[in-house]
DNA sequence: CATTGAACAATACATTTGTACCCCCTGCCA
DNA sequence: TGGCAGGGGGTACAAATGTATTGTTCAATG
């Protein structure tokens, strides 16, 4: 299915690692032996220890021995939330042909940072930085918003207000959040009436 | 850690939650009760029960029974791919503050989705659709062009010039490739010179 | 034709593992 | 003062589970 790196497969080999990555998929945990048996409708445990052997001789998985239900697959988008990115698109003129997996999109390093938070942007104010209506942006929590870069896109709670999301500049003594739309003015505000919640770290959209 | 709208915790049912997550998130499995004993510095599994059963009463937790090691945690990051989603922010005026979990942003219905590529976006044709240079697209393989909605974004190979990323259009016999920039003028082209490789369904960016 | 490797069946066995009891102690509250 | 819930220790047991062993069949291969 994907393209992997990893030694080719038999089909009995292959169909099992495609029903692995369905159910862990799915289920959120490895299955059994004896699950993987039936599912394969076969009536040994024998045959499928024999093929996941093989899986695990020739790179596909791992898992720990004499313990249960903790296979893993490697390097498939199920178990590393990676994705093939096949190459560059242009989004003016045209670029070349892709043929090839170029690179792994891995979202894990991000989403497995502890602490990770997320918003729904609500408005448009922030377009021209290409964040749009309805689009979900990752946020870092900001424990020392002293070393934020100048420019910085945060997420603030304005004292008796509410919380945004703007450009974040510091001049001497005020704080000002400034939107990515011309229509909208800076916000210029004493220090202390505005919290940091959390600097931009991503943004999703899923159309 | 992260603030859950389950109900509340005692500092020992705490511990056993947050080394869960923990373990978790690096094994990608889930302990057995005995390792969760060792880890608890307790010599007895029946403590732990005792805390399993009311982190699952309290919604925290789900296994199935009987089964070895299919502990889920509920919600949470590290096991579903999920970041909670803490309220809505404002891109323009100002909303309220948030305080509880409303949401949890699961990518994993999308990256699970087998088949999908990624395509690293080169340029700013599209910027009008928020999608910026630099971006990465991932994109659903298209089998049958004939059922796209009209406008949607999608991936297309140009019989000899190359892929570029596009609102596609059909009118009659010729296909209409409409960049998002005024900048840029459509592509007209027979239908038989345009290829469509993928629609878009959702956007990333890394910042 | 003989050999080899994958696949499958059937069975056996030692652990791992979840779960159920039993007991005790402590803090809290009516 | 008694009751109760949470936390912990100890033990037992059946089921789940990984793993090994012994054959058989079949296709590919030299």
């Amino acid at each position: 299915m994907a393209a992997n790196s990893q030694e080719s497969l038999t089909s009995a080999q292959q169909e099992l690692y495609d029903w692995l990555a369905d159910y862990i998929g799915t289920h959120r945990h490895s299955p059994s032996i004896r699950q993987m048996m039936q599912a394969m409708g076969l009536r040994s445990p024998a045959p499928v220890q024999s093929r996941l052997r093989h899986l695990q001789q020739k790179g596909w998985i791992t898992w720990q021995e004499g313990q249960a239900r903790t296979l893993q697959l490697l390097g498939d988008v199920a178990a590393s939330v990676g994705i093939p990115v096949l190459g560059a698109v242009a989004a003016g003129g045209l670029v070349d042909t892709f043929d090839d997996v170029q690179d792994h999109l891995d979202l894990a390093p991000v989403l497995e940072t502890r602490g990770l938070f997320a918003l729904t942007v609500n408005g448009d104010s922030m377009v021209d930085a290409h964040i749009a209506d309805g689009d979900v942006v990752l946020m870092e929590p900001v424990t020392d918003p002293q070393r934020l870069r100048d420019g910085t896109v945060v997420s603030a709670l304005v004292a008796g207000s509410g919380t945004t999301l703007k450009h974040f500049h510091r001049q001497g003594p005020t704080v000002v959040l400034e939107a990515a739309n011309p229509a909208y003015s800076p916000i210029e505000l004493p220090a202390d009436q505005v919290q940091v919640q959390g600097k931009l770290v991503a943004v999703w959209r899923q159309v």
